[in-house]
DNA sequence: CTCGCTTTGTTCAACAATGAACTATATAGT
DNA sequence: ACTATATAGTTCATTGTTGAACAAAGCGAG
């Protein structure tokens, strides 16, 4: 699905298709490699710019969000708070709920990788007009949308 | 990187490459669903497929096509190989090259995966105009083109 | 209250993808 | 020719991700 030059040639939307896949297969490893100085995954930079954007979110939510398994956030959430930038606290209303936030370290990681996402982001893009990233936005968000509708996606 | 709503929210595009990152992620998982009746794994069918659409072709070259490790494509291969889809065909001309073909199996396989693969993009394609699928073809490429340019993906 | 049913999170075994080390062939420079 | 360098492919140990099975806690209907 990455692909390719593999045809479909026939199909309306696939050449386009490719070109998506492709792209965000490139963008997956530029950010990878900017990530590394600061020994972080791309993934569990995912979790921590979550829980940054919404602290006290939920491992389950969290795992929707990320459309991962929530045994993987289970372990990614583990390493984190042994490195100390993650505190997994019991919810009070409900004993089975863990409440994410960040700590002070924590925050100040995932800021600078913030940074350097921002400069992936900011290159990457930089040849799309305002109006063009308006269409790509909106074509892709309609594409989430039909996938979801049908129910393509799980079993 | 696939997420979310992690916010970058002054980051120009960056709305756009969250709603990308999604659709990819959940264009992968439909295919993958669509492709299990076929007890096809989407890794083995982007090598079929392009084998199919590059008859001859070698590893090396399915392996940046694909943006997989060449360790990745050769074990792919071996599997493909054992289930007696493709041929490995020593090159007469270069003794270290394996030309890639499809037995008769393999080439019916991979047309009845290509089926379902239309099936999915058709589907997830269809709420986006002929238009919109040009600009989106057009900027992904821009983006990939941005993104290999600064050499933003390998160390 | 309590018997099922759902939801949250964890553990674990299986597996797929990677990078590094390796073999073997080929090519280029001297 | 001869060494050095580059390329095609394989093997292997490591790692990340997954799904299934599970424990613990809540919820809802009788």
């Amino acid at each position: 699905m990455n692909d390719m030059q593999s045809r479909l040639r026939g199909v309306a939307g696939f050449d386009a298709w490719i070109a998506v896949a492709r792209a965000c297969q490139l963008c997956q490893r530029a950010l990878q490699k900017e990530l590394d100085p600061l020994g972080l995954e791309v993934a569990h930079y995912d979790v921590l710019a979550n829980v940054a954007y919404e602290e006290g979110v939920t491992q389950q939510v969290l795992a929707r969000r990320l459309l991962v398994a929530k045994s993987n956030v289970s372990v990614l959430l583990s390493t984190l708070e042994q490195r100390g930038l993650v505190v997994r606290a019991k919810d009070k209303a409900d004993a089975r709920v863990r409440r994410l936030t960040l700590t002070a370290e924590g925050r100040g990681l995932v800021e600078a990788a913030q940074k350097r996402h921002a400069v992936v982001i900011e290159a990457m893009m930089a040849p799309i007009t305002a109006q063009e990233r308006r269409v790509v936005e909106d074509a892709m968000t309609r594409v989430s949308t039909a996938l979801l509708a049908r129910d393509m996606t799980k079993a």
